[in-house]
DNA sequence: TCACAAAATGACCCGCCGGTCACCTTCTGC
DNA sequence: GCAGAAGGTGACCGGCGGGTCATTTTGTGA
């Protein structure tokens, strides 16, 4: 074997390669866990350097860009990346929202895995939560940040306009639709977060959230947004 | 007159206490504009000094707990009193929701005032947006907004729960319903301030909100939350 | 008009933090 | 082994901003 490339252990990506993505990879963990512990102003690069293990000037190495990037890749890469990720897992095939039923049953699945979702991955969640508000307010960072929700809201929309073009749904304008729902999942989430903190004075004097498990809090949304508040007028 | 008390001018609450009254009130302000505008982070103390049209040292006078108390005070009295006086307006009297139709009106009627007070108080709105959920969330501050938030959700929860006694309403946990409805009028607000910002590029590409009026808005959400997204049975 | 108290002021202090860079370690090819 | 490159490192820099306080200004009573 005369030429073979600088490969000497295994592998066509290349060890080097390997390594460097893994270190870039630690980075971003030590950063999500900071900026979803602190906030993106309350967070420090030195700290993230030091959970992630290496010098603060290392860290500049892989993201130049400094906190700005850090911040920005984790939200577009790892938190909007997920969140689509379990959007187009609940449809895997929208013509099929053809009755009211299945149509249903449907967003309760995608209601479900969010919560589902989020609460397996506090980290993201706490990022999310904590500065999309403000950085969607602030003109300097909204044109990013509504484009990006704005891809959100269509990926949710898409499924209800079809679902409502097949009649299974009310006809309604779709994307303020999808808002609502987004917004419906965001603000259980908020409750419930708070009921998982652990209780300082009286440990289980008023439980915040009565719902035990995601499917019966993504039960309850689905009742409410489909079936409505109105008593049935059976 | 012998002895008047020190009122030389006029009026019993006394001319100096007024000045001081009206100072006070000029801080805060200056405080909510400056922090609806860069978030809590973002202010700065020498900007709120300047904008009231004080020297920072003045601003402690009538604020020693600085910053924190600006902000503390801001959100408590101003905005949380403003968000407990529309509530309140809305249901001048709660045992008259015992028909379903009139439930639906008169939490028609909170959502479309909830719209319409924040959209005429911009700065309470952004303030209240940018940082209350990373308050909520950091624990440090958890504690204070957590209580608060508690409060508005009872507020609107007596309401709900009333209907559903009275059998106008699905019988569901209370605060888990009002905890949707805030979280509604919050994802509208934000969804429709998007709309708002004097577009860039594209001046009327693709209107973010289709609704022209509180009231459209308001209709929306109440047909969604009261009637539900499924198609009627017709 | 003057002496004194109360209140306003902004120059200053100091800790903090994002970002840099000269130095050092490690790894590679010979 | 060794020379040189590639890459890691943390002491350091500059500014920024919350909070303070000696000084000045304003208001009050005699």
């Amino acid at each position: 074997m005369p030429d073979t490339p600088p490969a000497p252990t295994l592998d066509p990506p290349g060890r080097r390669d390997r390594e460097r993505l893994a270190r870039r990879r630690a980075m971003l963990d030590a950063a999500l866990a900071v900026f979803g512990d602190k906030g993106f102003d309350g967070a420090t690069v030195d700290e993230i350097a030091e959970r992630a293990e290496f010098g603060k000037g290392t860290l500049y190495n892989y993201f130049p860009g400094g906190k700005d990037e850090l911040y920005l890749t984790l939200f577009e890469d790892v938190v909007l990346g997920g969140l689509h990720g379990v959007i187009a897992r609940a449809f895997p095939d929208p013509a099929a929202l053809t009755t009211p039923a299945a149509a249903r049953a449907a967003f309760c699945g995608l209601i479900e895995s969010l919560l589902v979702h989020f609460s397996d991955h506090r980290g993201q969640f706490l990022l999310f939560m904590k500065d999309s508000h403000r950085m969607q307010l602030d003109p300097e960072h909204a044109a990013f940040f509504v484009t990006r929700f704005d891809r959100v809201i269509d990926a949710v929309a898409a499924p209800i306009e079809a679902a409502m073009a097949a009649g299974a749904l009310r006809r309604l304008p779709a994307r303020p639709v999808a808002h609502l729902l987004m917004g419906n999942v965001r603000g259980h989430l908020m409750a419930s977060h708070e009921a998982a903190r652990p209780a300082s004075g009286h440990p289980a004097a008023a439980p915040a959230t009565p719902f035990q498990t995601p499917a019966d809090a993504a039960s309850f949304i689905t009742t409410v947004l489909f079936d409505g508040l109105l008593a049935d007028p059976a």
